[in-house]
DNA sequence: TAGATTGTTAATCGATTAACAATC
DNA sequence: TAGATTGTTAATCGATTAACAATC
């Protein structure tokens, strides 16, 4: 996939900087090696190299050394990483350290799956509020939250301390949500609407199509099926795996 | 997010190249090309700027005539774009001119509504098998479609010719099925289960989690609050959007 | 011809990778 | 000390961007 981003990092001249200045590429490795430490963690492991956990992240060791080293110096040599303290360290850098409340607009087909979704919860996230423009939906209980009209939703996020939006409405409708949310104050979406949002500075959107990620698997069908046609066919040298992120 | 990718391009030397050797950035972008063409035409545009086209799709034009040019040359200079010639291209490229039938694996949550999304009717594909390895689940219909079990997975792929494979099952499970699918022949994989798939050469797999979605935009909040708090405030230039994709 | 806009060049930037010195 | 593994360096690769010559 990909993601639009507008620079906007004001100067920091001396000092330490109070937040690291980790490439793009990086942070979006990071909830990886999170979740497979997760699981190390789980397994019983105290220690792990980088060979051991590029592997569980699907990685190569020596881009997760460099991620890591922006972060700072949490391994020791000879030894590995300390998976609790890295752990600790990732989390701290992404801002799990805080449960972060969620408002979701639009209870249709994914929108409802969405609401229910457990990976959420257990992830860091607490979805605290539903909307839809649909006054069918209005007043229907999905997973213990009701399903309020869009117009209250500057209301919700004030009160509830909402800081990220996810808008799982038809395209034509999300512009508009869009809007709503920045100006309730919410200052990250996440879109699921195959469309382009347009919104002011510092205002973060990350955009999940997912029929562009199946069009994406098949042009590499065409291509697989292209070569195949071809005298010689196929050579294939190992998988080909793409994580969805910027 | 981030997608694996191991080389696997045979050489290729000498004569016309059956298939252009498009960047992987570039590849990820014609999707959200195509979908603003298809906006634009219906809006009844002939014709269409770089220009005009970028700022649709939410890139500036300089990438957006660079993408293209890999394609061959399909504008008139001082003119512009031709949409429908430039529609028919792009699905030609990204083999969209034959709809693709796609088994879906794990009818959960997620799953079920993966089901019944337009999107994947509307953009190329058919859901032509629903599977589940939960006997509760089997031979519930879902958008017209019975629920089979996995056991029958490989029979169905043969039958069907289904040459992409969608996995929405709980982690723990995602390996084997992701197996199952390689054995019947299924040679691209969607993974939305929070986990590394290993497959074999030649397979493609992506994959999108959501709760990864929302940690990289924790960050950047993490971030954008830690400025905040800097004497001098936060600085805005712009805001930042990212699509996901490789 | 004059104006518009593509397709391409070349410079820049950021990300990846292998190799290895530092060091546990 | 010897073995293991990190953190960093430097080379390479791919992607982005602005500028502009080509050309409709």
């Amino acid at each position: 996939m990909s993601q639009q981003r507008h620079g906007n990092t004001p100067g920091n001249a001396g000092a330490v900087p109070a937040f690291p200045d980790l490439p793009e590429a990086t942070i979006a490795r990071l909830p990886e090696y999170l979740r497979a430490l997760h699981n190390l963690a789980e397994a019983g492991s105290d220690t792990i190299s980088s060979e051991g956990l590029a592997a569980a992240a699907g990685v190569n060791s020596a881009k997760l050394r460099k991620d890591l080293s922006h972060l700072g110096s949490y391994g020791t040599r000879g030894v590995g990483y300390d998976v609790t303290l890295l752990i600790d360290q990732i989390e701290y850098i992404l801002g799990l350290d805080q449960r972060r409340a969620v408002a979701l607009v639009g209870v249709g087909n994914l929108g409802h799956a969405l609401a229910g979704y457990d990976g959420f919860a257990s992830r860091g996230f607490r979805i605290v509020a539903l909307f839809d423009a649909d006054l069918e939906q209005v007043g229907k209980a999905i997973n213990g939250l009701t399903v309020r009209h869009v117009g209250e939703l500057r209301r919700a996020v004030v009160e509830d301390g909402i800081t990220i939006g996810v808008i799982s409405t038809p395209p034509s409708a999300a512009q508009g949500v869009a809007d709503d949310l920045v100006a309730a104050g919410v200052t990250s979406i996440l879109n699921f609407a195959p469309c382009v949002l347009s919104v002011p500075a510092g205002v973060d959107v990350r955009k999940v199509d997912l029929a562009i990620e199946l069009q994406i698997l098949s042009f590499h069908e065409h291509r697989k099926a292209s070569l195949t046609a071809l005298p010689g066919g196929l050579v294939g040298e190992g998988g080909n795996q793409e994580a969805v992120g910027s």
